[in-house]
Parts: structure tokens; sequence; C-alpha cells
RNA sequence: GGUGGGCUUCCGGAGCGGUCAAACGGGGCAGACUGUAAAUCUGCUGGCUCACGCCUUCUUUGGUUCGAAUCCAAGGCCCACCA
């Protein structure tokens, strides 16, 4: 699958195929623990753990790269501790490429706990309460103890809608952080990626992204996106920021998605994704499948022998029924999203898998054609179909 | 056989003369969820209109009262203890 031959140093991105009509191409990017291909879904790990999965059936349904959160694991179990427990990767027995999110993503969830300030956010833990402290300068620190493959920027995440004089303030904010991330020092291998705001202002992306570019990044991302905004702007904002992201190094677009926006950011360029949506879904009953997402819960599926998806070849889909895992659902036990959510995952990582061979067999256009169709018939999601 | 307690909308269970279609919990149903404060949250849950409103309900029957799920009488069933 991965053409070359030897082991490349760590921040190597190389672009193995471009399709000839969209931004679509594949590649692959090297880390201090293995390659990954692109375009790639990275599952949300934010505690240490993909919630409800145990590393092996990672392994097992071919994740190549999980997410971390800097701010969740400074609060628990903390810094002494992940340093005394070998960084991330030991502490969790998880051996190939992790991301970390830098904290900038809670400045944005979390906006009733902080306070926004030249150097960083005080935030107030939303555990117990108590105050601390993060800037670029934190974000990084705990990055490196924590030992990821890549670390993010610590950037400030806006929300939707946003007026263009707290958009630019914000965009100012976080090229003064990245700036101050790039001079901190990294873990052995560790790559670094700058992360595009601007909101919905085209030309604020575009400024944001130049001036990341112009400090050399070994990635850049962008941010600020699927924040409640309509989808259309949703992906205008995916374009703004893209279009000013160098060819030969990696894009990642923060927090997408759904099947279909992401085959919408492939096309424009975009290379990795990462979203909470088929693990935190599958823990509230909503399935999904290369037709849509579909309430499992729901009583019309009751007594339905099929399986999640048919033609799913998950370990759910392979031995039990939607009757099974909406009465697991229902009766609260812990295997039912255990299950639900390793349908969720592979069925996202196998759509990727999917999209990569169409990039590299130059059918892309016609793959997106097929899955636009599936995915949004005339904007009615499929029921279970 | 005796004495006491009880029967409330799908279930459990408040209510003890009007402000009661009736608290609350469960269940059921529907919806939401996009760098995880989320195995979470929201709404609905007698009928008709689904707004206002109207209609039929609180074991049964009869009664007291301007007015009863709430008071009285009798019947039915259940529970406890004593025989």
């Amino acid at each position: 699958m991965i053409p070359t031959a030897r082991t490349q140093p760590p921040g190597t991105f190389e672009i193995l195929h471009e399709d000839a009509h969209t931004g679509a191409r594949t590649g692959v990017l090297w880390t201090a623990h293995g390659p990954i291909e692109t375009p790639i879904f990275m599952p949300v790990g934010t505690q240490a753990t993909v919630k409800a999965i145990d590393p092996r059936e990672l392994h097992e349904m071919n994740a190549q790269i999980i997410l971390g959160n800097t701010y969740h694991l400074m609060l628990r179990p903390g810094m002494d501790i992940m340093a005394t427990c070998g960084g991330l990767h030991r502490f969790m027995g998880w051996d190939k490429p992790i991301l970390t999110d830098s904290g900038g993503f809670q400045v944005f969830s979390l906006a009733g706990l902080r306070k926004i300030k030249r150097d960083g956010v005080s935030f107030q833990s939303h555990i117990d309460g108590a105050r601390f402290f993060m800037g670029p300068k934190e974000s990084m620190e705990v990055q490196r103890i924590l030992g990821s493959d890549i670390a993010m920027a610590f950037d400030e995440c806006i929300p939707w809608p946003c007026d263009e004089a707290y958009a630019t303030n914000a965009v100012h904010q976080t090229l003064r952080w990245a700036r101050r991330c790039l001079e901190e020092p990294h873990a052995e291998g560790q790559l670094l990626f700058g992360i595009v705001q601007g909101g919905e202002f085209t030309e604020l992306r575009e400024y944001c992204a130049k001036e990341l570019v112009a400090m050399g990044f070994d990635g850049y991302a962008v941010g600020g996106v699927s924040v409640g905004e309509p989808e259309p702007a949703l992906l205008k904002g995916i374009a703004d920021g893209v279009r000013h992201l160098p060819w030969n190094k990696p894009r990642y677009v923060m927090g997408l998605g759904d099947l279909w926006q992401m085959t919408q950011a492939v096309s424009l360029g975009a290379d990795m994704f990462d979203c909470v949506i088929p693990t935190r879904n599958a823990r509230n009953g909503s399935a999904f499948t290369r037709s849509g997402p579909y309430p499992v819960k729901a009583g019309e599926f009751k007594s339905d022998t099929r399986p999640i998806e048919e033609g799913c070849t998950c370990p759910c889909c392979s031995r039990v029924s939607r009757a099974y895992i909406r009465h697991l659902l229902n009766v609260g036990e812990i295997l039912g999203v255990r299950l639900l959510t390793l349908h969720n995952l592979h069925c996202y990582l196998t759509f990727m898998q999917e999209m990569r061979e169409a990039i590299n067999a130059d059918y892309f256009a016609q793959w997106k054609e097929e899955q636009t169709r599936r995915l949004r018939p005339d904007g009615i999601r499929a029921r279970g179909a």
C-alpha cells in the first residue's frame, strides 16, 4: 500500500497521486511512530482513550492515527503522572501515531469558563472549578510531555456567528501564539501544525494562512469550522483556508465531520480529518452507514434482524442484528455502545480507504458523485437503508 | 371468620373539597449531537382540535355539596395481622 521502500524522517509528506479533476490527492505522512496514509480519518481519543474502544480493536480496524487532548490530559491525570508513565503512547498502550489538540478548541467549547488574555487563556476547570492558565508555552510543554507525533499550535477557535472585528482579533491572537509555539521546544521527532482561523471572512482566512505559511510549519490545519454554521458556510470556510496552503504539506480540517463533508473537503485538497461524531453519536444511539445515519434506538428497529449496515464486515455487523444492538442500547448495556462505536468507526475508516483507492485509480470525481447520491439524496437522509 | 390497610392516567407513586388531565420517577416515542464539560441533552406522552378551548378520567354504584380523585354508604378485588 505504501510504496516508499524505507522509513522516512518525521515530517516527510509524499504525495502519491493527484486527481486530474479536483484538488484531491493521496499521500503518506511520516511521523515518529510510522506513516499514515492520506486522506485519513483520525478517531478522537480525548482522555487517552477512544471512548469504549480498546487500542487492539483500533489496530484491527486499521486506524492509523488517533487524537488526544492537551487540556483534558493536563487536568487528569496530570503531567507528572504522564511523565512518570512515559508519555501518552506508553500510557495508553498505542504504538501508532497520535496527534494532540492544543486546547484551542476548549477556548470555544468552554467559553463560559475562560477568559482570553494576551499570553493565553485562564480557564476554570470544568471538573472542579480550579483556575489555571494555558497559553502557547503551556500547551507546547504539555504536548511535549505527552510525546505526540503531531502537536497543534495553541489557537483561538471562534464561535459562529462572529463579527469581523472579533474574528480579526482572534486571527492576530492565533498568529501571535503560533509564532510562540514555534519557538518552544518539541519532543523528539514531533511535528507542529499551524491553524488557520478567520471565521467566515475570506480575506481573514487568506491573511491568516499566508502568515502561518511564512512561519513554516510541518503541516497546516483549518480550524473554526463545524462550530454550528450552516453547511455552505462550513464548506466556504474550508475552501478559503485550504486555498492558500502549500501543496507539499499536509492539510488538516479540524472537527470534520460527516462523510459527505469530508469528500467535499478532500476535493478541495484536504488530507486529514477528525470528528467525535462516529464515537459520540454511537453512544447516543445513532448508526452511521454509507447511506447516511439513522437512529438504531428507534422503535421501528425493534425486531429488525438485519445487521446495522448490510454488507458491512465489521465485528458488529458480521455477528449481530439491529434488534440486538437496539436492545442493548435500550437497557443500557455497555456492549451496545461498544459494538456501535466499533461499527461507526469501521464505517468511517473504510470510507476513507475507499476514497484513497478511488483517487489512486483516477475515478475520484465519479466516486464522489456516487457518494453524493447516496449520502445526500435530495437532502433526505436514508433510514436504515 | 375477625380487625386494620389499600385500589390514581402504560408501570411505580404523589394528591386528601375548588388553583387537577392530575406532582415526581420509570417506561415509551421523537429530536439534537461536527479539533468530546456529552454512554449526554431537549421535547412529547387521556381524546378531539393538536392554538384558545372542549370532552372523557382517578375500583364500581349510589349519595352529600354550588363544586369530589379528595367526604359518606354499599359492592368488588388486593394486602397484613389475628383466628
